[in-house]
DNA sequence: TTAAAAAAGGGGAAAATAGCCCTTTTAATA
DNA sequence: TATTAAAAGGGCTATTTTCCCCTTTTTTAA
């Protein structure tokens, strides 16, 4: 009987080698690919004998999950690969099911689901959880309306940097040039998109996402 | 030959089941017990037999590492344990090991330096990584800027996370069962003690020293 | 035990923030 | 070019935040 072949892309070596033990053990499924971030993964890809599961990390240096998932996404649409993290927040979730991930698992699953899922990957071509399908409902309620995402232009980003410190508005519009009128429109504006009702809650935003570095 | 018993306690259950995989793959240790937090786990020993080393995840439901290790150091104070946590925080570090642990290994150890690890609590009694020893030093390096200044109080500490949300300070009053004068006392003193000039800079405080997770 | 300090609470006012509804200017494109 | 959407700005009001100076109560330490 042949064995289907498991890609482990995870920079927790530990968790790696572990894990590939106990697929190891498994009696459909072994490792034949093992690397530590996207880049490394990508550069020991063969060609002609593409695994049949990728189990892709989302948290990696140099190259992570998304972006490896976006690799994978255009230079091999038809691999199948599915998300292993500890990171439950939506918007990761959707990113790598947007991107054609054909499961998320949480790294808490139990052993036994986690055969099943890879079983259901191979037989059914995906496996969704009861707590990633939730996720996505709960996701669904809080912000229907920007369904691609929040995208904020250029200006609402330096407003919202501008934000993140202990300037007041006032002295916000002068950095920008603009009339204290003009930066309490950004202000509503982000409110409304980011659903938050203070100044805190734009913090909070942008530090969450990245927009300023801590 | 006898191989050395270890147990494994830890929520997430993917994890847990491969690192029994990869232990078990070791000539010279096998997993005997395995649990899901330190409740679990101390329902679990059996006083006659305890295993020769604990690996003790530090985030678990119920009873976490650290409240296990402290049953331990009071229950079994010869007992090795080794804590195995993915949060590399100072303070969870320091606590851990001030409470008695043999080793403190973060989750993306390698394999073969992780078995090194369990020879070295076997046959010397401790382990301590490089990166661990950094920290420390780290840490002896902050504190002794802190000295002649900025060690906040339980109840300031308190304040300062609700400070870290959207709440009002009326709302944050409330919630702390204060006046809302008993509040804007904490935060002035606050203000005057991290130097910030707006509840903005308490968020950005808040953060930058880890007083919040995002 | 008593003095000092820390914690809790208060009054009042100025500045900043937030919410709502509106007009003018600028840019985009059909 | 005419139409429309987005960006910029204004008026007004309510709430929240910030600041300064003050009293009472509780803890701490000499």
């Amino acid at each position: 009987m042949k064995k289907y072949s498991i890609a482990v892309v995870d920079d927790h070596s530990l968790f790696a080698k572990s894990l590939t033990s106990l697929i190891d053990s498994f009696n459909e499924y072994h490792v034949t690919l093992h690397a530590t971030n996207g880049q490394k993964f990508i550069e020991a890809l063969n060609e002609n004998d593409m695994p049949d599961i990728v189990l892709l990390d989302i948290n990696m240096p140099i190259m992570n999950g998304i972006e490896t998932m976006e690799w994978l996404k255009e230079n091999h649409p038809a691999q199948k690969a599915i998300a292993l993290s500890m990171d439950d927040s939506e918007e990761t979730i959707i990113k790598m099911l947007r991107l054609g991930a054909k499961g998320y698992l949480l790294k808490d699953i139990h052993p036994e689901i986690f055969e099943n899922a890879l079983n259901d990957v191979i037989e059914k071509g995906f496996y969704y959880s009861d707590r990633i399908t939730n996720k996505l409902l709960d996701t669904i309620d809080k912000k229907q309306n920007d369904d691609h995402g929040i995208q904020l232009k250029d200006r609402e980003i330096e407003f919202l940097k501008l934000a993140c410190t202990e300037m007041t508005y006032k002295e916000i519009a002068a950095e920008m040039f603009l009339s204290p009128k003009t930066i309490d429109g950004y202000r509503e504006s982000l409110f409304e998109k980011l659903d938050v009702r203070s100044r805190i809650g734009l913090v909070l935003y942008g530090i969450k996402n990245k927009y300023i570095e801590m």
